[in-house]
DNA sequence: GTTAAATATTATAATGATTACAAAAATGAG
DNA sequence: CTCATTTTTGTAATCATTATAATATTTAAC
């Protein structure tokens, strides 16, 4: 009964405490990063949702809160924090580019059914032959059905089979 | 000098044997995809070439030997092609879809510096927690600089270490 | 606190890869 | 050969993103 800890986790995660503006503010100073409001809230919507959203995304969540916000800002802004590498741009889907603040080496698994982008945890990868090859990023994008909308569509599935 | 066989193989790599225009038609013809002249032609390049090319790669390529092609009958065939499932579709680079016939599982690697898409060996790859997900799609895509890129690169590659 | 320079934001135009469309050409069964 | 189906073509449309230039905001200097 003692072993066994840790429960089967979800895939992705809130983070357990979100962070304030303030301290938005002082990372992105510390990153070389002058913290205009829009931008602040930008990068707060990746950290504290980690809903792995798109520029659109975003700018139809944060237009709600600010209405005169531009879309481009959005675009601009993320532009920046890849530059700056405080964010990472994942291309799971093409003609979809989604932003990630989260740096840590891990997968991501898109459900084609929902459309949601979930966190994988790669335990280990083996390569072959990459001596002397200088690898600068490295993505791991899976694409499939997640466990509701597998159930959802379980019929189709079992059609398959015999079909 | 018995051991140590097989010498250190180049990530890209033509096939030994290149595939003629008739096994091809037949092949295609297994898959029920009506073997048209252009669509032979577009997969032969990528059955045959094995570089990972995009449409347009493909198109310019084709124009020569076939003037009168057009880029929409290479674009029209690539998605049947994916339809079909003979090739599998690359999103190593955003806004640049590369086509791939080979569907074994393997991973890419680009080279910044020269843009060449290589194939890369996974030996192995070990998840967490993704019992209950329907996993139908993977890709491992790496970006660096290639060992002759980095050649090229030394000295900026150095000066990085210090600035 | 005014002023001037630097930076950020905005609205809109431009880009570029891909897709949609409709007409023309090629193919194939009968 | 003839008609129906498929393929190809050329062009227009789409859509995400970037470029541009004007406006607004912030910062630092005076
Ligand atoms: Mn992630
Ligand atoms: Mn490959
Ligand atoms: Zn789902
Ligand atoms: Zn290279």
């Amino acid at each position: 009964m003692i072993t066994k800890m840790r429960a089967k986790t979800k895939l992705r995660k809130k983070p357990d405490k979100l962070w304030s503006l303030d301290e938005i503010s002082q990372f992105l100073s510390q990153q070389g990063i002058r913290p205009s409001f829009h931008r602040l809230k930008v990068f707060e919507y990746l950290i504290n949702e980690r809903t792995h959203p798109t520029a659109d995304e975003i700018y139809e969540v944060l237009k709600k809160e600010i209405p005169a916000i531009s879309r481009a800002t959005v675009y601009n802004n993320l532009r920046l924090f890849l530059e700056k590498q405080i964010v990472q741009l994942l291309n799971v889907e093409k003609n979809e580019a989604r932003y990630d603040a989260t740096l840590s080496w891990h997968g991501h698994f898109k459900c084609l059914g929902c459309g949601q982008v979930y966190d994988v945890g790669i335990e280990s990868l083996k390569l072959s032959w990459l001596d002397n090859y200088q690898v600068l990023e490295k993505h791991l994008d899976l694409k499939g059905l997640c466990p509701s909308c597998r159930e959802r569509n379980k019929f189709k599935e079992q059609e398959g089979l015999n079909g």
